[in-house]
DNA sequence: GTTGACTCCGAAACCGATTTCGGGAAGGTT
DNA sequence: AACCTTCCCGAAATCGGTTTCGGAGTCAAC
């Protein structure tokens, strides 16, 4: 019943192939043909097809294509209710470059997000079940991640960000922690610092038993005393960054120096600091981990390892795009580098200069 | 060429409905209809055919339904590539609640990314033209906004975050930002401070104005001399943030507060307040807007309007899902109330005990 | 024994594209 | 004139569901 053009929703019918064949008196193949460029249309013909489709603001359905071709042309992100704060923040980057990347090979990105600890796996079952994605892209990895071990007997192709404890099986995207963390001790023993700590986060995560070796070579390589470099757990937290602060005082009194596991658990140690009239860096130097934005504007700024959600995104959104045509996971398998960024929160140890 | 019972990637098919039609020895429409549980077809049957669908593992394909539905069951969400720091922290939430409460009606988020200015609307008419989506949410309107008189051009359904110009013609959601920001003057006024100084945002975003208006009626409310509460212009990021503390130094010397339009910028003022040796809130409060976590996280902890990205999502998912079956705009306009994070970034003016 | 109502299910068309197969027309060969 | 290519294009099948329509039973009623 529309009224004079006014159309109700929905009602706005695309035109369909069909109609565009009899608009230009051709036939559906031909066209559909025309329009994807067969070689066996003449030129001519596919002037044409092309011209009429503009004017009638002809657009596939891809509905209908997908049918056919079986193909959904979308990767899959699932993502857990409880994601805020820091994470939050690395996950939105991360996404958005996810999405730039696909959009640019013609993949959509399929969010979904589950409550809390709620079955995933049965999400990702039904997502890809129900053919809407052709594979997943995996945030932070766990250990003996049920998710991996599902995916690989499904033979769904999927790409993690992180390694797990089988990198030869999957493919993969990850950040070299282990030289990371070698670098941010470097760069605190260059600055004199002979007493330094380390605040891991869980070690359900994967990488946390990566980024202690990476510490513990830096401590070696430095020539410092490894009974002199306490070891504190933390759970990636802002909150568990402050009960480390408070820790170490009264545990290691001596120290000058924190590196911690990721920037919101610095931030949170730096904050405790600060509260309790220590001086950041005057008193102690603390480092983080991700290169989140917010880390350059904290106060003071503070000294991280980055990497850029950005870069990654976009790598991942292709390695993906591989797998789903075909190449083999071990084409996809990638380590990066992170680059140390030298803020206010790192210093030289008091009475040094630098 | 599957070898041995492995597989190769696609070709595992899951059963089609003809195969669990076959398995049962009924037809098509009849287990279709006994799936959808239509009240033409005896429980007897319903029975056996639920029976045999869960043991073949058989999931209906959601592409083959959308093709006859015409519905595609997504919401698409348009994201910008130069989106990052705190501003993508909100979006994450934000996408992150959205996408759960899609999934609890059934229906997919399907994210898309742009690369900085390149066409947006282009993007809108092709997803929507390609059939993915059944509508948008549009986060961050601005004046003047092109999505928006597009899509109500083009009919399709959509909800803004955010009024705009036209709040009658469609569906938002918004905060209360007029009552929001009079209620930080009062917080403000209550503890002391007779000169507050107001840091406003980008003035292409919409509710920018609505800023200043709930500034300003908190200022005669509390019977504040208006020529005493200067205004500043920054763009909603940590920088200007910095630049705008500098400047009331210099412009405002007795100022005791900053109402800052976001939280972004509220970091980087008190930020550049340390740096520069002025104390916070000792010197001078300062308070943000918008609740991002990690306003909390911050040193010091900063005062802040909140509302909740998470609340925010789910509304909004109920909304779009009601105007894509039908509902009018009307019925989904939303006001939602900010409530007030007392932090440690606002005490009262030196020499007044609370 | 025929009619009618009611229950349950199947044949066929359909959604909007792609793909397979084959055929007509034009042009070139003997 | 008969035959073979080559170049374009169309008929029909297909993807995997849903929907429309009608038909085969069963059973009660007249």
């Amino acid at each position: 019943m529309s009224v004079l053009g006014v159309q109700e929703k929905g009602t706005r019918r695309r035109p369909t192939l069909s109609a565009l064949a009899s608009a230009v008196g051709l036939s559906k193949p031909t066209v559909s043909r025309a329009l994807n460029d067969y070689p066996d249309i003449s030129d001519a013909t596919k002037d044409r097809v092309r011209q009429a489709a503009i004017e009638l603001g002809y657009i596939a359905s891809s509905r209908a294509r997908q049918l056919t071709s079986g193909q959904a042309e979308a990767v899959g992100l699932v993502t857990m209710a409880d994601n805020t704060g820091l994470r939050a923040a690395y996950q939105s980057e991360f996404a958005n470059a996810l999405a730039l990347g696909l959009a640019q090979q013609n993949f959509d990105l399929l969010m979904h997000c589950v409550p809390s600890d709620a079955n995933e796996l049965d999400a990702y079952r039904r997502i890809f079940g129900e053919g809407k994605v052709d594979g997943f892209v995996l945030m932070r990895t766990r250990q003996n991640d049920e998710r991996v071990e599902y995916l690989l007997k499904a033979n769904i192709p999927f790409v993690t960000q992180g390694l797990t404890e089988q990198p030869e099986a999957h493919a993969w995207l990850d950040i070299d922690v282990v030289s990371s963390f070698g670098q941010v001790v470097d760069h605190l023993a260059a600055m004199g610092h002979k007493h330094i700590a380390f605040l891991n986060g869980s070690s359900t995560v994967y990488s946390s038993c990566l980024r202690e070796k990476g510490f513990r070579e830096g401590i070696q390589r430095n020539g410092l005393n490894p009974s002199q470099a306490p070891t504190f757990a933390g759970d990636f937290s802002a909150a568990s960054g402050r009960l480390a602060m408070r820790n170490l005082r009264d545990q290691a009194p001596n120290v000058t120096a924190l590196v911690c596991a990721n920037d919101a658990m610095a931030m949170g140690a730096v904050s405790q600091a600060c509260e309790t009239g220590l001086r950041v860096p005057d008193d102690i130097s603390v480092t983080g981990y991700d290169g989140v934005r917010l880390a350059e504007l904290y106060n003071p700024p503070i000294t991280t390892l980055a990497h850029s959600a950005a870069d990654c995104g976009q790598a991942m959104a292709s390695m993906i795009v591989g797998l789903i045509k075909g190449d083999p996971p071990s084409d996809h398998q990638v380590l990066l580098p992170a680059t140390l960024m030298q803020r206010a929160s790192s210093a030289p140890v008091a009475g040094i200069s630098a």
